[in-house]
DNA sequence: ATGAAAGCGCTAACAG
DNA sequence: CTGTTAGCGCTTTCAT
């Protein structure tokens, strides 16, 4: 069965349907204000009619704006970028932009490649939790106008969520239930946030005369809450925060598995508030990150920044909000 | 702080620094056979040392090839999708291949919008869980390659799920724990899984004599789950079987909200197994499907279908699993 | 094997 | 307000 393939209708074929110069056509539809509105209504008529949609492609040739902005992360498939991505997308969308998602299966490298390769595809980037050093983020950012997720490098625009407070309210919440203490489940080493989180629990603890241990690194997914969950146990502690939700869901499944009451025998905080949170057994109390609006932001900083180039970079914190659920309760007696 | 940015290198500023043609430069990476291998050797050192990208916007100009292709699905941040995505992504990159996702928002305007939109700015379209009519369908596949996941159209190219022999297993695994019937707990009227499901169902039903009885619509959502528990259990019913996962573990939610226990009582299934439905509370008896290989499939197909153009519609029907967990068991005495 | 030249479809000066 | 004229960066004949 043969599939004919028509070619697709051009500028030029509006043009002349019309009557009028290519550029008519062409300003017809990108400036507006610079063409008789009656020629105008007419043009669009015409394209209307023959079915057309510019080329992109051309398009971006002369322009050299793509209307396109790629998402970098390390994951698609992890939880939390979810929500990022949505929030991102339909910032993009709402501006007028094609978002193109790049997954850089959490490689350095691969990062490096997929910035490089999508450098001249793109008007601008939004990178999640990268994994690159700041340098070869500042370079990057000598070509195409960027926006950070999760990371604050001097001179770049980053959106961030607000661990300082959040992780005090964690702390405050097991303060306030009784515990004296707190064993942290590290995640990746390298991570950002994972350092700010540990670091935001420290001081948290310490204000409050608490002890914070750190155990791990542990992989921040299911499977690495198995490890973790037999570590916190053996060490007698009464209180476990986990560096995210994925691997405290782990813990929580492990902990079930060893007939361990939560929150009877320990208790169980997560961070980001993940699809599933709220239907673990027992439902989780984690800290929850504005990830949606934080895709958005990006997006609109990236296109701000795109408009005035030269200016402060734009660093934005977002507020977190602890949500209380089943997994935390006094501590045993 | 002035953040200035660089002009990329162009295929002439190789050429010149290399002291060739700028189609040489050209030829030295799309058709190297057609170069000396020494001249290519060296124009590639000269290009790397330049920090040379190709400018896909102009490649795709005359070329034609964009090597970009859409996936577009009515909703990202819905669970059932994130294998899919990944599945096409990771094809999409193992062809050389950029992948942009479209999210039409559950909206067969959108939907019509995002393909007419994006049709010249990529290679081909894969199409999830279409809110289009068939000939809509047809017609975009005029314009561009196109190739169908969850829903199959004459002459169209697809990928699906065996739902027949699927919905037989959910039956048998019933029947085999003794319930003498079940109720579905339908989803969106317009959705063409649904309906498959339903149907095989319904067959399967009646081929081990047990007696199917469809509730709803419902939301497929996590809140949709309230109305449908409170309706299949005002029926009697000793198994539910629901549109899908989310649905599910929506009604799972309802029930121990309600005090119903979970498989003593009833029993539950789900479609799709995703994220989350090994670990809701009890975790939930599903049918599998392969949903990332189906994203990875459909993008090859999709790619296949440019080489050689008028060739047979490729149906694809990938085989399912049904995984037994928590929430099935025998009906009460 | 390589170079020169002609566009791809569109936008952006520049005239008129 | 609209038409003419150049290209944007690259690929692709067509020569050499």
């Amino acid at each position: 069965m043969a599939r004919e393939r028509r070619r697709r209708t051009t500028i030029v074929d509006v043009a002349d349907e019309a009557g009028v110069a290519a550029s008519t056509v062409s300003r017809s539809f990108t400036n507006p204000s610079r063409v008789n509105a009656a020629t105008r209504e007419h043009v669009l008529a015409v394209a209307e009619r023959l079915g057309y949609t510019p080329n992109a492609a051309a398009r971006a040739l002369e322009s050299g704006r793509t209307n396109t902005v790629a998402l970098v992360l390390p994951d698609i498939t992890n939880p939390y970028f979810f929500g990022l991505i949505k929030g991102a997308e339909r910032a993009a969308a709402a501006a007028g932009q094609t978002l193109v998602i790049g997954d850089t299966e959490e490689n350095p490298a691969a990062e490096a490649r997929v910035v490089r390769t999508l450098g001249p595809a793109v008007d601008g980037f939004v990178i999640c939790s990268s994994r690159l050093p700041d340098a070869d983020l500042v370079a990057a950012a000598q070509h195409d106008p960027l926006t950070l997720v999760n990371r604050q490098v001097t001179g770049l625009d980053s959106v961030v969520s607000d661990y300082q407070a959040g992780t005090r309210q964690i702390v405050d919440h097991l303060a306030s239930l009784g515990h004296q203490g707190f064993v942290f489940l590290g995640g990746p080493p390298e991570s950002w946030s994972g350092a700010r989180r540990w670091r935001g629990l420290q001081a948290a603890a310490r204000a409050r005369g608490m002890t914070a241990t750190r155990h791990g690194p542990y992989q921040p997914t299911l499977g690495g809450g198995v490890a973790a969950a037999d570590s916190a146990l053996a060490s007698g502690a009464t209180a476990l925060v986990a560096h995210n939700d994925l691997l405290a869901i782990g813990v929580l499944g492990r902990l079930r598995e060893r007939g361990v009451p939560v929150p009877g025998r320990v208790s169980v905080v997560g961070f980001d508030d993940i699809f599933g949170s709220e239907f673990c057994a027992p439902p989780l109390t984690t800290l929850a990150e504005r990830v949606r609006e934080a895709g958005g932001r990006a997006v609109e900083s990236l296109l701000m920044q795109m408009q005035r180039r030269d200016s402060q970079p734009a660093r934005l914190v977002l507020p977190t909000q602890l949500l209380v659920r089943a997994s935390t309760g006094p501590p045993p007696p």
